[in-house]
DNA sequence: CGGTTTGTATACCGATCGCTACATAATCGA
DNA sequence: TCGATTATGTAGCGATCGGTATACAAACCG
């Protein structure tokens, strides 16, 4: 799974819209990364074919694999896009004084992103990548990266208000952080199904008692 | 999704083993039906081809459909297989005597089925089925469903124990079936993802904490 | 035994898969 | 205006997809 840097700001240029030598490109890429990431998040990568991503983006096959390489490495852009969207999520529920509403405000945007009107419901990370045949780990590591880098960064919060005090000394933070995501994923499991937000924002009671 | 009943008994032998007229099946059914499980459960419904199943079941083509009728159909045998096989866990769990120990044998069951060594880690409803394109929705459907079952089982289950006064009356039976199932199913992504039984228990512990 | 029934193996179907060769169009620096 | 460069549209590549026509093999019944 190689990441060559596709369209990165080619460091010179001060600040002054890139601007190749070449027939300009005619369609907007992030607008394209963004219904691709639709549709891998409603069908997952292995349902996904590339005659699907080019009709979505409406384009022909060549601008895409001009623009993106292969199917993967889409793939690959539109995670880092959806990353980069829920990281805002997650950055805000680790702003949060105390592990209480840390972890309220946490489930809650996972419940909010996850059940939002329009965006395929549940969440990319678990119900994009089962797809794998035997050998291509890829798609399945890059996903189980990002899940685990969303725990990582829970627990290293609660590692800091352990510190502060606002954990309990006999208190492990990794455990409170895999619970906690634990109940997310499943929050995300959930919505795929069906479920409302309302019926959510009650799991959220249930662990946010465990915590206090 | 029909469901012809293929392979029922075909009543009317009282004992015997049903044979038929003609040349005798070459292979084990049921066995086919755990060989297609394995592939479903590990690499999802879109990702896995007839030539995947026919080469781990070890016959042709004409024989899958011929015993099976097509590839969705076998997945449904296949589907039905593992709920056969997790029913039993559950049915352990339900019998419980109270809340607290339903909800401990419940988790702990999901965390050893989907840490099973010599199976796929995870679980099927989860990972197997994202797969559908655009109007093609029995396959997510039929796995949305087996995942509502269980669910309802908990809910009927906890209901049973308030009426025993085993469950405050003010606590919703459908809600925390709804947070065991939530959590239940975070268990199994977490599991798909590499997290091993023992990290997993700790979490059995913040939810068991919770309810009792 | 012959006739019927059922499953198997070979070989292959049209459709679609991910992907690309090629010629053309549109922009650049000079 | 002229190459050089980059993207686009057309058309199609070999491979594989899910599924099948056909002929043969192995059991039954009479």
């Amino acid at each position: 799974m190689t990441t060559p840097d596709l369209e990165k700001p080619a460091d010179g240029f001060p600040l002054s819209r890139k601007r190749g030598r070449g027939r300009p490109r005619a369609f907007d890429v992030d607008e394209a990364v963004d219904r691709a990431l639709e549709l891998f998040w409603r069908q997952g990568y292995a349902a996904t074919t590339v005659a699907d991503l080019t009709a979505a983006i409406g384009i022909n096959p060549p601008s895409l694999y001009k623009a993106f390489g292969s199917k993967q490495e889409l793939f690959e852009r539109a995670v880092r896009r959806y990353a980069e969207l829920n990281g805002r999520v997650l950055e805000v529920a680790l702003a949060c004084p105390d592990v209480e509403s840390v972890v309220r405000r946490f489930l809650t945007g996972v419940i909010e992103s996850a059940t939002e009107a329009d965006c395929p419901a549940g969440c990319l990370t678990i119900q994009g990548g089962t797809a794998c045949r035997e050998g291509e780990h890829e798609v399945t590591d890059l996903l189980t990266a990002l899940r685990r880098a969303v725990q990582d960064a829970l627990e290293h919060r609660f590692e800091q208000l352990k510190a502060e005090g606002g954990l309990r000394a006999d208190q492990s933070a990794s455990a409170l952080a895999r619970y906690v995501a634990t109940v997310g994923q499943g929050l995300a499991v959930q919505a795929g199904g069906g479920a409302t937000r309302e019926e959510l924002m009650t799991v959220v009671e249930f662990s946010v008692r465990t915590v206090a």
